[in-house]
DNA sequence: ATAGCTGCAAATGCTTTGCAAGGCC
DNA sequence: GGCCTTGCAAAGCATTTGCAGCTAT
């Protein structure tokens, strides 16, 4: 997460994580970070972006999201092959993925759990562990 | 599932479920029910259609793969943003993902579970829970 | 006969890349 | 100044679509 208390803050944080502090950087990072949880995909950040007048393409807001990605600063979220959405909540928790709108949301920590397999493939470890409560409308 | 002991069954087994029993169809039910479970992508399939010697097209694969699914004779699994699986397994279970090779496999249904949240938003009922155990290599 | 299916090639949609121009240190 | 970053347009890749010809009933 980046501090957005100040420029400066922001600045230093991109810093510390081995990024220049560009106007476009500072600019994406105060979308993100600015107003809770978001769940964004690259094009509808770009829309965001261009709503609040900043000046940014698409392509370098593909790049500040996988950039911030191996930063720490984001995680990928996988729920539908044919969008790929960035979550700004990078602490253990999982999604609710709402099948008529595309959207996603965070199930609240203490209200799901998973029971991982006690034995696994030879040699392999756990990465991590993606649940997803596909919802829809009842009739 | 297709039954395979014979042609005749296969035929039948099409036709209930409203699809033309043509040789396309057959050959990709016998290549896809007839191993235990499987998870292929359109593009693995095709390729295994090629070195069976069956005639047909990417874009075929691709119909019958969407017409199976709608058809309840496979499920969508979705583990990657940037292709799309499917599963012969219809029964309700989960996933391991080997992030080194992009497989999948089932893993038994005793050995994993998800506790679904208790309180969901309104209106909205579980269309399905998908767990994905993402593993890698021990280092 | 005719409605449905196949195969090809073209189109689509999301994402990535190449490269010249611009910005940060 | 030098290196990193940006922006545009072009390329890439998986998937879908349009349509003429073919096939099952």
């Amino acid at each position: 997460m980046i501090d957005l208390r100040s420029n400066a803050e922001a600045t230093k944080d991109l810093r510390a994580v081995g990024l220049r502090p560009t106007r476009q950087r500072l600019a994406l990072a105060r979308l993100l970070f600015g107003h809770g949880n978001r769940h964004v995909t690259a094009e509808s950040l770009y829309d965001s972006a261009l709503d609040a007048g900043i000046k940014v393409s698409l392509a370098t807001v593909y790049n500040t999201l996988h950039q911030f990605t191996s930063a720490g600063l984001l995680r990928q979220v996988v729920v539908d092959s044919t969008r790929c959405y960035f979550d700004t909540n990078i602490e253990n928790h999982h999604h609710f993925y709402f099948e008529d709108t595309g959207e996603i949301a965070d199930i609240p920590n203490d209200r799901i759990n998973a029971v991982a397999p006690t034995d696994l493939p030879r040699d392999m470890e756990i990465s991590r562990v993606d649940i997803v409560v596909r919802l829809r409308h009842t009739r």
